[in-house]
DNA sequence: GGTTGACCTTCCCATTACTGGAAGGACTAT
DNA sequence: ATAGTCCTTCCAGTAATGGGAAGGTCAACC
């Protein structure tokens, strides 16, 4: 197979899937005339990395997730302490967001949003003991 | 005020300092020496791009936040407008977490966590039809 | 055989918002 | 004079791609 082909198999860009062969995620072989050639088993680890990717983990994390899948003697606990990390994370991000969402609703709450000038967000981003 | 001053004072690093510089977003006066020499209105935009960073708003909603707060005839609808657009891109955030985060515990709930290899989340990332 | 057109390659630059570090000049205090 | 802390600029790196140039290859069609 050649690039076009995995890319549209796996649904990632040409260009990411060289991009993971640069930082060695695969290793396709090559054709007399340079091409990549991806083996069904290449195919496999980049539709493996898509869906990792999309439920957000790291390239680092996709790396070691590559590995346990790749290690017949792996311990199923090692793969679901990854996620529950991953999860964790995840939860702070939200929090932070929570957290930024609650201020700035408050100050868009107190602000006319008309054409006058006043306007209670800026004063509360100025710090200027607003409200 | 040299840049340490204004840093310890914005609680910004240094660094950050010369780099919003360096976009635009301050211009600090020079001494003799070739040191910034920053007035009580620069560290005020400092405090204020703190802030605003601390929201989450990016460095370009930053710019035109800056321009509104020194626009004295600004309307404060457009602040809000702003402010909004930053709350629903946050609300997205969250949502594209949470989904990715149901996925995720779906596959950790059927997940032994044990010594044996045999690993939904695996096969769920493999997409092996698992489960 | 020649010529598209779609593919492939590598290489370099850009993105976001910084952070780290090197090399060297300036200021303060002893 | 010397130490220590500050300041400067410049260069490079981060995460994970995306864009695009320059050039080689392949398959089809006339």
């Amino acid at each position: 197979m050649n690039i076009k082909d995995v890319a549209d198999r796996s649904g990632l860009p040409a260009k990411t899937i060289r991009y993971y062969e640069e930082i060695g995620l695969i290793r396709p072989l090559r054709g007399a005339n340079g091409y990549r050639a991806f083996r069904d088993s290449d195919l496999h680890k980049l539709a493996f990395l898509a869906r990792a990717r999309g439920l957000g983990f790291t390239i680092e994390e996709c790396r070691k997730l590559l590995a346990l899948y790749e290690d017949q003697a792996r311990a199923s606990s090692d793969v679901k302490a990854l996620a529950e990390a991953h999860l964790a994370d995840m939860d702070r991000k939200i929090a932070e967001l929570r957290a930024m969402q609650a201020t700035l609703r408050d100050l868009v709450k107190s602000c006319a949003g008309d054409q006058r000038p006043d306007c209670p967000i800026l004063s509360g981003l100025a710090g200027k003991d607003c409200c």
